[in-house]
DNA sequence: TGCGCCTATAACCTGACGGCATGGACGTGG
DNA sequence: CCACGTCCATGCCGTCAGGTTATAGGCGCA
């Protein structure tokens, strides 16, 4: 009996959420699709697994007895993935790091340096991964660490640590009545429209759009972007503005592109994320070593709130929108 | 990372066989679309699995990493489907009973009644299986038991118990010059087209071809059929001749199709089956009971080889061919 | 009675998968 | 030395499965 694994992630959905429609939201399909895809599991089965009726779908025994092991097949599956992936790796000797746009910033070569210099034969491959992968292709052990900034979705099943804290800033177009002052406070933000990340980011999305220091109050999406370069084109173009860790005014300065300080809105934190699966993996706990020592700049202090040592430090995170992985989020919308 | 599981069934038979020319032939499907299929598992998660050469397909370190647990997952994944279909049926009180053309021939409405009888409030459904499906839907936890010829193919997974044996007869069509006889020795058959089963039922349609008795002398196969109806038509449309249980001359008298014994040739068992998983189940075990109990006639030895205590005893079994699911076999051919 | 919440169906489009035929690489044997 | 056998790879094409949007249908509720 042959399924595809999607078809089985679908039934969890279904199974968990208790109705087609909220599942589908859920896996950002359509309800019909879901439908049918539901109804072909059952026929390929030979086994009906949910009752239907007007309150959403309930579970039949032999749908229970289904629901209750497939999502640790499932979670095998995944697990014996990344096994596969990492095998790759280690075969030919290299550490895959992942990253999100300027990863740890000024430290980052020097990480990779000290990284050369323990382990010789070994070669650091630095991935640069889309804002609709958080976790730098962590989760899906495509790499086996990653440079990132904190928190991000799926961090509670890895293991992080803290590299350095930077100020969250301000991007805004160069013509915006705003880029005029020095500094600018949170509330005078709050009903412009923002530059977010894909929904598959989840609230990672909404980190980055400061869902939490809201109130409630609903976000206006004015475009979504994946990658720094779109992200910078799209505010010059005056689709919205993004918070952004201060560095980005080194790493992102581009014409029409403003970075101004913000007052009211909490810091940004750079760390290292490895897999709990590597804690004794002597290379990459070499790795997340080099990242310690050599990620905060001198005399910097990995947990201090100091937003420059050596010149101003910055870097560009990812813009979020409301997380819709939420049930009851702002709606999302598209440039 | 989402896959079909036949895409993983794909890859273990690749990294069993070592080339993909031979997987093909054991997965019925052709060379490049195995190609391809591997190919883009290799793409899907990122990572090579093979290394090609003239003399094969070499599993690489990671493709090692997965050919050791994927084969653990897919069994796991058919014993998730295995439960939830026996949970169906345990929900409604359905005992479900697979068998092929006549099954335990006069025995049949005896054991369900008896079965009936035992159990209260339980019902047994009846489901006759094609040729295609040898073990009549147990391998794949369709049904709960089964009622069918032995030996056949998965039968070392499962249980199996004989309800009694009869000759094997061969079916001709009436015009047949051989058909004049009262007796037809095996050795005046062996170079007639014969009437055979689908290739999928592996060396079952071997048993029924009497590959084993000739010797390596090959077999001439004049027709392909599924079940009892098409195999019946195909007999007397002349496409060739068939052993069959002697009782099919009861169960399947047709005009034009003639049944005779033949010499040199063992005879056919009827046995009940059913999973070791419910070797402790009191339901599977009183059908089980029941089979034993009533299967033989009266006064008739399970084992015996007594061809009928009470009146002429025979069922029609399926036609097979050389079986394609070892390398070797002679090529098979279609009406 | 109209609205909102479900699920199911219809019509349509695209892409994946399979088949056949063929090509290219390489070793073997007459 | 060339013809052949045995691998895997590629191109072309037909079919079907999966996705989408739009819409229908059942039922509770204000």
């Amino acid at each position: 009996m042959d399924v595809d694994t999607r078809l089985l992630r679908y039934f969890v959905a279904v199974a968990e959420e208790g109705t087609l429609t909220r599942a589908a939201e859920r896996l950002f399909v359509s309800q019909p699709a879901l439908t049918k895809q539901i109804k072909q599991l059952e026929t390929r089965l030979g086994v009906r697994l949910f009752t239907r009726s007007r309150t959403g779908m309930a579970l039949t025994e032999p749908g229970r007895a289904l629901a209750e092991r497939v999502p640790g097949l499932l979670t095998d599956w995944d697990q014996v993935v990344r096994e596969a992936k990492r095998a790759a790796g280690r075969a030919v000797r290299v550490l895959r790091v992942g990253f999100l746009a300027s990863a740890a910033n000024e430290a980052t070569p020097r990480i990779i340096t000290e990284f050369a210099r323990r382990r010789p034969g070994w070669r650091a491959d630095m991935r640069q991964a889309t804002w609709s992968n958080p976790s730098a292709g962590l989760a899906d052990g495509d790499v086996d660490a990653a440079l990132l900034r904190l928190p991000f979705p799926g961090q509670d099943t890895l293991r992080t640590a803290v590299l350095f804290t930077e100020p969250r800033w301000v991007a805004l177009p160069t013509g915006h009545p705003l880029a005029a002052c020095d500094l600018i406070a949170f509330d005078d933000l709050r009903d412009e429209p923002f530059v977010a990340a894909p929904p598959e980011s989840g609230w990672w999305r909404d980190h980055w759009l400061a869902v939490d220091e809201r109130d409630g109050h609903p976000v206006t999406i004015g475009a979504v972007t994946d990658q720094p370069d779109d992200w910078l084109s799209a505010i010059a173009n005056g689709y919205g503005i993004a918070f952004a860790p201060a560095s980005a005014a080194r790493f992102y300065a581009r014409p029409g592109v403003t970075y101004r300080p913000v007052s009211g809105l909490g810091p940004s934190r750079v760390g290292v994320a490895w897999s709990p699966a590597d804690d004794t993996d002597p290379v990459v706990q070499d790795f997340v070593r080099c990242c310690l020592d050599h990620g905060p700049g001198p005399g910097e202090n990995p947990a201090g709130d100091a937003p420059r040592p050596n010149g101003p430090p910055h870097t560009p995170p990812p813009p979020n929108t409301t997380g819709t992985d939420r049930p009851g989020g702002p709606a999302s919308a598209r440039a």
